[in-house]
DNA sequence: GTCTATAGAAAGATAGAC
DNA sequence: GTCTATCTTTCTATAGAC
């Protein structure tokens, strides 16, 4: 019992190691252009490892983006837990949402391929997969459309468009994912004082008052 | 001469027509990923065409996103003609900006494509050239930055550090050429609606008072 | 100017050795 | 669990017909 349970670590373990390598494959190629051999060499082995774990390609990046949705999901429901105003928890809901940008990029950078995969269609790839990923995603961004509709409601945030603040808020924080790169010497301080300045700033327009 | 000058005029528009197919491909399935021939099939051709016009895949490449930036960088020109208080230019900027995020988005996705292409390489893309277009790209950020120090001195801008307002301001706006997709029916008065009230939502929170 | 035909390399996936 | 070997398809780029 105690031998299966450690085996069965020791196999998470070894399926997190290809997971992380075919994270960080999509990032720098994007999917289409990333091979199973590319993921295979960055675990510095061959295929036969990646698809003992892995069925196929899609598979592989279906897990990718499920790992960095449950990231965001998990962290947003950690920073609402806190409770306060509408725009208090939007600001932790923010912070929390730019950090994992910067300490989770290769996997976060695999939500605009799979929005891509969804719009533009892909010979290999499911689309009904595709459409449970793209679900996931939705109700993501339903926390912070709602969030700013609470915000209108106990005036902590000013009048405004949910569905058009979630985009562009987003799309602050999300962009920190496309020109972010970890600079040598880096802590978890600079990036959390880094995630609070950008989180502020983006959010600065939308308070009341 | 003038039979000249006419058939200078149609190569000019052969090529162009193979420059927007190939940004359609290149924004569907990436650099790597995007073959010649996807590119030929695009406009009912093969590839015969496509090399007649261009020597390679990376020039190819390379003239998408030219073109891409110089949109951006003769609409900012444009748009500061006017004058007017640093904040009133910006927000003429933005809206340019972000009307060319829509109505040249195939273009424009080329400008992050081009990005991951300098930071993590690819064997069959010349650095040198890859410094030249990231030095366009960086001319063009400078605009931004500029505007929000000329706002911090005349007073028209909060106080704030220009480089990290141009990221979060830039990301807000180049996110619209992830999500956006033209609607049936949509005119240019729709357009030029949406690009205003993102412009004014976005820099809400940039304005002084 | 655009086509067909072709080269050499690399892709996703499977089979079977160890 | 990971490897090597292999099948079939597709890639960039060139050569030469029309």
């Amino acid at each position: 019992m105690a031998a299966t349970a450690f085996s069965d670590v020791a196999s998470i373990d070894r399926r997190e190691e290809v997971l992380a390598a075919a994270a960080e494959c999509f990032m720098r190629r994007g999917y289409e252009a990333t091979s199973m051999d590319d993921v295979a060499e960055a675990l510095g082995a061959t295929k036969g490892r990646v698809y003992h774990h892995f069925r196929s390609k899609p598979e592989l990046f279906f897990e990718v983006y499920r790992r960095a949705m449950a990231i965001l999901v998990n962290g947003a429901a950690a920073a609402e837990e806190g409770g306060g105003s509408a725009a208090e928890r939007l600001e932790r809901v923010s912070r929390i949402h730019v950090l994992s940008m910067m300490e989770t990029q290769t996997f976060q950078r695999s939500l605009t391929l799979g929005a891509d995969l969804y719009r533009f269609g892909n010979a290999g790839v499911h689309k009904a997969v595709l459409e449970e990923l793209m679900d996931i995603r939705r109700s993501y961004e339903d926390v912070f459309r709602r969030l700013f509709a609470e915000g209108n409601a106990d005036g902590s945030l000013g009048p405004l468009d949910p569905s058009l603040a979630m985009r562009t808020v987003l799309g602050a924080l999300n962009w920190v994912a496309i020109w972010y790169s970890p600079q040598p010497g880096e802590t978890r301080a600079h990036r959390e004082r880094l995630a609070e300045d950008i989180a502020t700033q983006v959010l600065g327009g939308y308070l009341a008052g």
